[in-house]
DNA sequence: CTGTTAGCGCTTTCAT
DNA sequence: ATGAAAGCGCTAACAG
């Protein structure tokens, strides 16, 4: 049983009205149904004949070509954001990072499209697609970068340093690590570990920067980074196992929240109180942190912001307002949000 | 320090370079230049003029206006997926729908644009844009449903039975909850309770079904639901006090798996044993119900492979190879994942 | 092998 | 107040 609205065997394939249906059904010209259509301002039509324009564009269910407007036009009014092809949407700060282009975008007469399928088995990396910019989040393949830079297309890139933007927004992911070090300090510690990113994830210039901070923290005050810290994160009991059980790591600072809920899994299998025996931090204020038992100190970083203010920039440069002189990075701060994992060392 | 190419006073606005500019530098006509260009297989140019028009290419860093050469074929090769309003990308089975929809797009012509500014100031719901296809993702707003219908492009919806789809991809809640349900009933459950939608929800088919098949299935096999079921979801303390402490349940089922975490947490607080006391099952098999103490027993929907029937289906009907004769609403099973954190009522 | 020509569907001067 | 006409940049017949 086949749609009465499509016959299988339709001597009329189903063809979009176009402008031209609209003027002959009305006995006006193309010219005059579009000026109407779109609402021109400084053009007034006969009550009438405006009348009679739009119930024939119902009628018919005409809507406009969009692809014919852009290219006479010139413009799309799209802002493509692109990431690496290993990206998940919702993973870390990414959803965090768009809910923040969103914001920014609202009030603009602008569309917001993600890519979601970055690797293409096709040779041109840039879609069949025509944007007026780009956002570029997290470490995007090479090729786009260049494909972008190639059609002139302006971009900023959030949380990565690449290409060559007209700006770039990253986190002060040094800061944060200080924050975060020296309330360990403060609380006591003496002996810290670090359980370190996955090996799956991508490599990402914030992995460098937490760990190298966090060795140059504990060298400069004498504080102790148990053996461990460079490794790959594998498994919540067998870091624990090595790192508070045998080597007495009284904190534990984990790369991301995945990595801390796991840690912190692995402590109650393991007995090891938190935060009494241990104390946990870890980096991205992200669910589930402040829901677990006990809740876990973080070190926030600004994903939304971070989003805001690249596409209010890129906003600013497409509409002319701005020049995209040089290419100043801005550095976000990072905040240490305390909650109950972190306490004082044992007193042994 | 300003960038070489972008001098601050440019005279020249950089335009891009056009198929005529290269065809200009190489004393070739447009069809020519664009034919190289496209490697049309049916067509061979003599290698000198061949090599003279990439290298001009290359040298003006050409790049096809995507606009035209969409408006001349008619076609984007684009698929756009779109939410509701409110919808968080990541948030939820999103994520995995999403990447099921890529799964399925890979080894296809096609790319897939995620719309992440829903609501717009402007009246129309459509970006300016064309696009072959859609993908509904979650109750998009009624507007943007009507202007698919509008524009005849076909569509298809996942979790959401809404407008006239092509089809639709929907997952058995129902069947799933029965698993769940008949899994307590078999450890021995006679007193459930069940942690309801968080009120700032928006209103999805999954909230009844799921409600309404955990009542009838208590009716109907004598199990006491303790009050508190059909109220909105606000505090895990809360709900445990009434639903455990004063209504004695003995297992609670969580809508999804975020209203899982807290609950457990709040487990910690006051102190009831999981699943000693209380077993815990919740609905979404999603991070971090497996990494958390104890990991959670979940009804896990397969949002991946909702996914990615939904994209296949829509490729085959834009391909033509399907015809959309009648809207065939697929129902994909759910499967219940047993772990840690269901076990039989305490023996008193 | 390659150039010429005719549009794709819409918007926008420029006339009337 | 409305129509005619000229494209936007590209591709695909059709010639040569």
């Amino acid at each position: 049983m086949a749609r009465p609205s499509h016959p299988p065997n339709a001597d009329s394939p189903p063809k979009r009205p176009r402008l031209a249906d609209v003027a002959k059904m009305c006995g006006v010209s193309a010219a005059t149904v579009s000026r109407v259509l779109n609402q021109d301002a400084k053009f007034s039509a006969r009550p009438e004949v405006r009348q009679r324009i739009l119930e024939a564009a119902a009628t018919l269910g005409y809507a406009p070509d969009l692809t014919a407007r852009n290219l006479i036009r010139g413009k799309t009014q799209i802002i493509g954001v692109f990431g690496s092809p290993e990206m998940q949407v919702g993973e870390g700060i990414n959803n965090d990072a768009f809910a923040g282009i969103a914001d920014a975008v609202r009030d603009h007469d602008y569309d917001v499209f993600f890519e979601l399928t970055s690797h293409h088995a096709t040779d041109s990396s840039l879609p069949s697609w025509r944007f007026d910019g780009a956002i570029l989040v997290q470490a995007p393949p090479a090729t786009l970068i260049d494909d972008l830079d190639h059609r002139r297309i302006p971009y900023v890139t959030i949380n990565e340093p690449v290409g060559q933007p007209v700006a770039s927004i990253l986190t002060d992911d040094v800061g944060g690590t200080l924050l975060a070090m020296n309330h360990l300090a403060d609380l006591g510690h003496r002996r810290i570990a670090y359980a370190n990113a996955y090996p799956g994830y991508f490599r990402h210039y914030s992995i460098t920067e937490r760990h190298g901070t966090i060795v140059s923290f504990c060298q400069e005050h004498g504080l102790t980074l148990v053996p461990g810290h460079d490794a790959d994160f594998q498994d919540g009991e067998a870091f624990l196992k090595n790192a508070v059980e045998q080597h007495h790591a009284t904190a534990v600072i984990c790369y991301d929240h995945r990595i801390a809920i796991s840690v912190l899994g692995a402590s109650y299998r393991l007995g090891i109180p938190v935060p009494g025996t241990m104390s946990l931090l870890c980096y991205n204020d992200l669910f589930p942190v402040d829901r677990v038992y006990p809740a876990i100190t973080t070190v926030a970083v600004n994903a939304r912001e971070m989003g805001r203010r690249a596409a209010r920039v890129l906003i600013e440069i497409m509409d002319g307002q701005t020049q995209p002189d040089d290419v100043t990075p801005v550095r976000l701060d990072e905040n240490l949000i305390v909650r109950d994992s972190t306490a004082p060392p044992p007193a042994n």
